[in-house]
RNA sequence: GGAGGGAUGCCCGAGUGGCUAAAGGGGACGGGCUGUAAACCCGUUGGCUAUGCCUACGUUGGUUCGAAUCCAACUCCCUCCA
């Protein structure tokens, strides 16, 4: 690991953030005289940011914690392009409208890990299509498109990938790369914003940048990427059975976020920690080191401290509680995901089938029998056996609870009211 | 505008008249082993008021006792030419 002079590099780099830097000696020497000001863009597509997008998140955080300037760049402007890195073919395009909805939602999130205001170190948040929908295509074509390269926008990996497939690349989509190089000059321009970071597959864009502000401005500019997310087996980070592990509470509870940091691989412990954590580094070497069953105590800690960026202290602490009392004490947590039904309904006798799919441990009532069928399904932990089970009042214990499993994680709570 | 190719279940992909709710793989879910891990092994994977019924191979019609499969028109996509 590279000595550095600046908090920031240092700080980046013992926690692993760093994959690629443009110009290590130069982004130090700029961290160490002053105030860096740096920015990340985010897309509009979806309502909520999800795991895969933390790990930038997190770099802005540090960078402020370092005593830098964080921009959000949301991707208003851009979004209405779509970027193509990385995906083999276009995505639909998202009316305006949605696009703004998502900016809105996204926006939340970042409160809980940045510091807003207008001091010198306090982060922004910005939308590039201010200054995007108001380019003239004529005079942008001539002052920024002449110094791009087709043959060199070619080579690019986010381009190649799709002609070398013989997919479809619109030329709308060809556009994203000069407009997030035209982002970091605006940025520049208007903020000082010296440095971009991202993901790894970013690269090639931010470079762009940097090439189009020593072009036109005559601008030192900087990339910083991280490697792409994944786990230790390869998997893409964020994914789960459900779809992606969103940040918004509302699309993701705090119990499922647990649950999903909960269940991370004995080999990523280490690496999480230190990239999704605060946990001091002498405390992660610690935790590193243990073995076995033992790790699952670095898990709880992963798990609650995460959780608690995202949700809180007091949700995440819960979380850790419910978790102890359903998994180690096999007993039953109140704090479970609890759904409300009917009990009126109950006293007249509710199939098992049809509760499973209530409590949305199925998806329909085939999906409940299979279940079943298969010894997944228990209800108030036994394993149910019989398919026309009919639930009764009877079966309410702890509080009137009727407690429903599928496998040996997912339980959920139905509470007759 | 011309010539050719394509559209199948969550995804990829086989299937060219009945044996097809549709091979195979991936993913996902459940079980086993374990530590709420990984790897591995086994099972499941359209829906329903269920020994039956309904929906489904781009859309709409047609041929046929019978169509994912044959025919026609249409929609969308790709490649090459102009």
């Amino acid at each position: 690991m590279t000595e550095f002079k600046s908090n920031f590099l240092n700080l980046m780099s013992s926690r692993g953030y760093i994959h690629q830097c443009s110009d290590e000696a130069g982004l130090d020497a700029a961290a160490t005289d002053g105030i860096v000001t740096a920015y990340i863009g985010y897309d509009c597509t979806a309502k909520s940011l999800h795991v895969g997008n933390l790990i930038s998140i997190m770099m802005l955080r540090k960078l402020q914690q370092a005593g830098g300037k964080p921009i959000v760049l949301m991707g208003g402007g851009t979004t209405k392009v779509g970027d193509p890195s990385g995906k083999d073919e276009s995505r639909q395009l998202l009316t305006e409208d949605d696009i703004e909805a998502n900016k809105k939602s996204i926006q939340k999130v970042f409160e809980k890990f940045l510091t807003f205001g207008d001091g010198p170190t306090d982060a922004i948040m910005l939308d590039n299509d201010v200054w995007l929908s108001e380019l003239n295509y004529i005079s942008f074509l001539r002052d920024y498109g002449r110094h791009f390269s087709v043959n060199r926008m070619l080579s690019f990996d986010s381009v190649k990938l799709r002609l070398d497939r013989e997919q479809p690349l619109s030329f709308l989509e060809f556009n994203y790369m000069i407009l997030q190089a035209y982002d970091f000059l605006e940025l520049y321009r208007r903020h000082g914003c010296t440095l971009q970071m991202g993901g790894s597959d970013q690269w090639g864009n931010i470079i762009n940048g940097i090439e189009l502000g020593r072009r036109t401005d005559q601008a030192q500019l900087y990339a910083l990427t991280t490697e792409l997310l994944t786990t230790s087996s390869g998997a893409k980070m964020g994914k789960t059975a459900q779809g992606a592990v969103w940040l918004d509470a509302d699309m993701l509870s705090a119990w499922e976020y647990w649950q999903f940091w909960r269940n991370t691989e004995d080999s990523d412990v280490g690496r999480f920690l230190k990239l999704f954590t605060e946990c001091p580094l002498d405390e992660v070497a610690r935790l590193e080191q243990l073995e076995g069953a033992e790790l699952n105590e670095a898990k709880k800690i992963l798990a609650t401290q995460a959780t608690a960026l995202v949700h809180g202290e007091e949700a995440a602490q819960d979380c850790l509680k419910t978790a102890t009392e359903t998994f180690e004490a096999g007993g039953t947590s109140q704090n479970l995901p609890t759904i409300d039904m009917s009990a009126e309904s109950l006293k007249m006798g509710i199939g098992i089938l049809e509760a499973f799919v209530m409590a949305g441990l199925a998806s329909s009532n085939s999906e409940a029998r299979r279940l079943v069928q298969g010894g997944g399904a228990k209800l108030n932990d036994a394993t149910v056996s019989d398919i026309k089970l009919q639930i009764t009042p009877e079966h309410a214990v702890n509080d009137g609870t009727i407690k429903l499993s599928s496998g040996k994680k997912k339980h959920v709570l139905l509470k007759p009211v």
